[in-house]
DNA sequence: CCCATATTCAACCATTCGGTTGAGGTTGCC
DNA sequence: GGCAACCTCAACCGAATGGTTGAATATGGG
């Protein structure tokens, strides 16, 4: 996993670690409120973060005991740019994004 | 691999898929041609497009004994609208985006 | 000090991934 | 018809992925 957009593009692959993101556009958290809505052990969640971490679209500061993790969202922009050499997308159009945010929410995002 | 945006983005995830996207960007190609410059069997390759075609990348015509594949941009754009909504990129700044481009294929894309 | 909280580590497991090889099925051409 | 070109299939392999559990390591509070 050479290329940093190896790393980015497949920590994006994975929905728990997307719904992970889209907690964090909210706010900060830590790790165990990360894990709270899942179905899934602390552990495995502690090593999702540990992938976004790495792929640099999150990070984590340690103060006291516990780790708060803080999205980083500059980190997608690499990724974003890639894509947009595909397609020459127009700027994004709001309605089709409101649409399609609350399509995903109504999923898992 | 249930929702659209894993099969995308763990289709972006390999090197070898986000060059042959990127040779796709010039024109339709045929498999083995596709296969020509990597260094790697063509069945290997024959999996990668067929990644690239159940995600929706890329599309594949048999005409003849060649089967043609060619580029499907559209299927980036809920992937790139997804990543909109972290970061609120402003509009892609073209300088940054030539300069990425230029990096990118002196690397391997 | 002792206990609970917060998080990771280590070992394990099943599945998927990215590659190989060899065989097989079409299609096109002489 | 027969051969070459184009592509996929099937079986296999080693390594990575996504999860589990149980133990270990801080840190904070009464």
């Amino acid at each position: 996993m050479s290329h940093p957009l190896d790393a980015a593009f497949s920590a994006l692959a994975d929905p728990t670690r997307r719904a992970i993101l889209t907690m964090l556009l909210e706010d900060d958290m830590a790790v165990t409120d990360v894990a709270e809505p899942f179905d899934m052990s602390l552990a495995a969640i502690s090593k999702h973060l540990g992938i976004l971490s790495r792929a640099g679209l999150i990070t984590q500061e340690q103060r006291g005991r516990v780790k708060w993790c803080k999205l980083e969202p500059d980190a997608l922009r690499d990724a974003s740019i890639w894509m947009q050499s595909f397609g020459q997308f127009e700027a994004v159009n709001l309605d089709a994004f409101e649409r399609f945010l609350a399509s995903e929410l109504s999923d898992d995002g």
